[in-house]
DNA sequence: GTGAATATCCGAACCGGTTCGGACGTCAAG
DNA sequence: CTTGACGTCCGAACCGGTTCGGATATTCAC
């Protein structure tokens, strides 16, 4: 019941009949240590229900076993996106086997970022991070590469310099979803975008425009009439909802429009709700990003899905050999698949 | 550009031309250093960006600057469920000034609970921790207690034994909601609670029959034809929905049901929807925990609000006194405040 | 039987802070 | 002038691991 003190290498070193260098080196499965006294000193620490201390190990310049998320984002979205939770799960799964821990830090602004790692570096806290929701240029990439923390990047490939990332393609779950939508015969399609200086952001954004003119979609009134309407939120329910009110209204309004994010495309379908609007007779919805949210509402939306916690695990276990020293590539996630439930159906005539 | 060697306190001393001993008292405004040379002292380290390596200090036995915060929901429902999110970003508000990290385990089932504050103890990697989600008699605290690891219990008051509780009164809001309902007429009330394990579920059902017999409220067919209708699910979506279902096909079919997360109370206004009961026309739904959902979803969801991150705040303070071996005692949150929108309304004739 | 190669283990230094006891100088009281 | 109380600063030990060079024992080739 007491508190105890908490046992040392020494006292296992001790109760093996060896020093504590000899201890180590068994514990720590190096070579050079004969198999009886390696399973001497093992029993011990087994017995003793020995562990060891992160601080002493970290300071003998080796490892913290800490990897270090960090997440720019206001609580208010952040709260209401399932991503980050799912994201956090996948590195978890992937990072417990280890023993690593996963530090976290919820910051506002660009300089709250610099400042984080900065910390997290001078204060040796991680051995490496992961870098969410790039923007272009982001002054993160130059950071880690100055200061040479191992770092990954969630999201990319492109603008990340040096840094490996764990990515997915944004290109090609536009066009499946343009052609989706197209082959469903519509020809007004809007695209409620997250915010424009996210680099995922910009680039799906130009590939809508790309395909959108390669299929010869119409333009819609108030774009300068022309190319196809894309406006920006900023991820929330609120400004989801205000799109949509904004595209609705319009003489020729859009016959499909598709979200960035989950929360907004519910927030959308409320909105076609309140306005009467049937959902999917006079417009479609696709969402970006599926969560159960999305198969939660009425009618369930059709969405843009991928294995999150995969795409997690994927970067944990790229970061971790990144820390081991290996030099590890980019690697692509799982494509994102088309989900269709009953938010999407053919266009009105 | 290079990495460079981290700047040490040695460096730091020398540069201010004293020992070790009396740049780390001059450092940490420990008492007896002249105020000319801790300004030397204090000068040097800043300019040389100097930040204490937290290996070092958490070895030297005083702190690991680190708190941990244990999960134990199954990846699904985490994500879904803003609250956590909301949680995390009130917690780290309240550290980030005093440079404390949050560490974050997610785990699944009560073994894993006890190996992960085992291992936290025994490595020394946190200097207390957040236990979320109290089950009755939960095997967590008895560890805590035993292991002299201070922690802080999000929930409570009861079956927190000796540890330090925030929380907020579960029965208060109960009332607040059924003699709401009750004022608008209704007889017929469903509860669609948490996970009967968890302490807080039994609580709040403990006192949603209560307060039930006391209105001499209607008992609903199935239930033994007796008592208020308490349904269990798991904050699913997919349970709600379930539910839901169940209680509406029923001959006597509430006229209002209470959720108790904001997850299934979507859920549950989707199958409204799907199978056309006018909302709040023929039933009126109510969601324990607002988040941005509820007001989303159409119509928007009357909820028992909350600040959540005041609350994650809250315990972020307490377990910091905690852990500076202040002897704190439970402290209750701002109660939750009935929000009302548009899912509830009189009873139908 | 001898020398060298090899396997095994140990002592001691080191990582970067904190802390404690003591050395030194100054000043006021006796 | 002596003594003692302070205020200030330093040396050295300590926290609990890792690592490196070297000591000792064992094995092997010749």
């Amino acid at each position: 019941m007491s508190p105890a003190r908490r046992t040392t290498i020494d006292d296992i070193a001790r109760a093996a009949g060896v020093s504590k260098a000899t201890a180590s080196a068994a514990l720590n499965g190096r070579s050079g240590v004969a198999a009886a006294t390696r399973a001497r000193v093992l029993n011990a620490a087994e017995s003793a229900g020995w562990q060891p201390s992160s601080a002493a190990r970290a300071l003998s310049g080796t490892r913290t076993d800490t990897l270090g998320l960090l997440l720019d984002r206001p609580a208010r979205t952040l709260g209401a996106e399932p991503f980050y939770m799912q994201l956090i799960s996948g590195i978890e799964a992937a990072l417990a086997d280890r023993g690593t821990g996963l530090l976290l830090q919820v910051v506002e602004g660009e300089d709250a970022e610099q400042r984080t790692l900065r910390a997290w570096w001078a204060a040796r806290r991680v051995d490496g991070v992961f870098l969410c929701d790039l923007r272009e240029d982001d002054s993160r990439i130059a950071l880690v590469e100055s200061l040479d923390l191992p770092a990954v990047v969630v999201g990319g490939p492109e603008g990340t310099g040096g840094v490996t990332a764990a990515w997915s393609d944004n290109t090609a779950p536009v066009r499946e979803c343009l052609d989706y939508l197209y082959s469903l015969g519509h020809r007004r399609i809007a695209y409620v975008a997250g915010l424009p200086e996210l680099a995922h952001t910009a680039t799906r954004v130009a590939e809508f425009r790309r395909r959108s003119a390669e299929l010869g979609l119409d333009g819609l009134e108030g774009d300068a009439a022309e190319g196809p309407a894309v406006l920006h939120a900023d991820y929330s329910g609120e400004e989801g909802a205000r799109a949509t009110r904004a595209l609705l209204i319009r003489r020729a309004a859009p016959t499909a429009i598709v979200y960035d994010n989950d929360v907004m495309a519910v927030a959308g379908a409320a909105v076609t709700q309140e306005m009467r609007v049937p959902v999917p007779g006079r417009v479609s919805l696709v969402a970006w990003d599926d969560s159960t949210l999305c198969g939660l509402v009425h009618p369930p939306l059709t969405a843009l899905g991928r294995d999150v916690a995969a795409y997690g695990g994927l970067a944990a276990r790229l970061l971790l050999d990144r820390v081991d020293g290996a030099d590890v590539g980019d690697v692509e996630a799982a494509p994102m698949r088309l989900i269709v439930r009953g938010s999407t159906g053919p266009a009105p005539e």
